[in-house]
DNA sequence: CCAGAATCTTGACACTTGTCAAGAACGAAT
DNA sequence: ATTCGTTCTTGACAAGTGTCAAGATTCTGG
């Protein structure tokens, strides 16, 4: 009988930690999104804690008091990125019900990704960048990366089979190629380059028939 | 006459101005290149001007004396990094008398770089991500960039001569795909993946027929 | 309602940063 | 050898950094 108590006791208590922790971890992710905020705009060298904490709602302790210290908050911050990015083209291939729809689809979220959500992404490269100095991001970003080759070649993959072949290479080839090609056209959207988008569209428009 | 000797004496005080300028230009370069050395070590992120200082022959002092601020002097270590860097493959492209010795030779290149250059090239791939932060980068980032790409385009458009054929893509497309294949390379290298070379090497070979 | 835990604020700390200025050391021309 | 301009060293400054701890506040279970 003490042993039942004590059971559920202890279910009671878990289920309340249990549910503490879920707590802490959705602050935890408020946090770091508001993190993404300023780093997107600054960059891994230019943010600092304090400047985190002056463009949000919170103050510079709180970060202390739901992370270890700074590395751990940018690892969070990686590891909510992944979540959203990789994930953004799936619904195009769903959808698609043929080759030029699936490429105008990947055409058209290419470019508002250029076009929205520059500051995310050149944070991306920014700590990617950073991971071959950092150990410990390494392990975050390698696993991302491998997450958007995959995501790559679900769309190659589609393309190819609207045709009724396969990817004529790599899923490592592939991701290079977009990710080369999306990531200088970033820098020079970026620099203020108005062509750097229309002709991102085009390389890939004109490459997609060769590589599927 | 007094025109004559004024001609003269400004052509002395001329020639000692072109002596002092280029005596002060090579200092400016032996700076650079000690401060690569820290650069290629910490990152953009974690150097300071007396971390450079302390692991050079120099005080911290002899840097502001040459250069106005810290991003005068960094934009000066990617401007001298480029003259060694792009024309690294060059040899390769006129020695090689044929298809095979130009893969050889392309992908001996290649893995020396990554096996003893990881360190710089890391560098450049975080100063590149740099640039889509600040602005002050974007212009010499720029144009390494495109000599880059022109690099891999002698490289392909020799390959090519030997097949009698043409590139099969832009130059544009060219170089993401290897720079996109390299960073990744680069990334897993460094994180200690001993496949990581041999793997590149792989994809280049079995790449290389196929694009041009 | 109240005690104790969880959460948050504030201010301080030790340290590093870029920048600068005063003067020392040096070199070359007179 | 003296002088003057160049080059370099040293030490200081203010601002900014990550981290921490003490206390205020809020939440929660009893």
């Amino acid at each position: 009988m003490a042993r039942q108590v004590t059971g559920a006791a202890r279910r009671v208590a878990d289920a309340a930690e249990v549910l503490r922790d879920e707590k802490f971890n959705a602050r935890r992710i408020e946090l770091a999104e508001a993190a993404l905020e300023t780093l997107g705009e600054l960059g891994f060298a230019r943010t600092s804690l304090r400047e985190i904490a002056q463009n949000s709602a919170f103050t510079h302790g709180v970060f202390h008091y739901y992370f270890s210290d700074k590395l751990d908050l940018i690892c969070c911050c990686v590891r909510h990125y992944k979540a959203k990015c990789v994930t953004r083209y799936d619904e195009v291939v769903a959808t698609a019900t043929s080759r030029d729809e699936l490429t105008e689809g990947f055409l058209a979220k290419l470019a508002a990704t250029l076009q929205n959500e520059a500051r995310m992404h050149r944070l991306w490269y920014d700590l990617r960048s950073q991971a071959m100095f950092e150990a410990a991001f390494r392990k975050d970003v390698l696993e991302i990366d491998k997450s958007l080759e995959a995501m790559i070649w679900r769309i190659a993959s589609r393309y190819a089979e609207f045709g009724g072949k396969r990817p004529a290479s790599s899923p490592a080839a592939l991701y290079a190629l977009f990710d080369g090609l999306f990531q200088s056209a970033l820098l020079k959207h970026l620099a203020g380059d108005k062509t750097a988008i229309p002709e991102l569209l085009d390389e890939v428009r004109r490459l997609l028939p060769t590589v599927c």
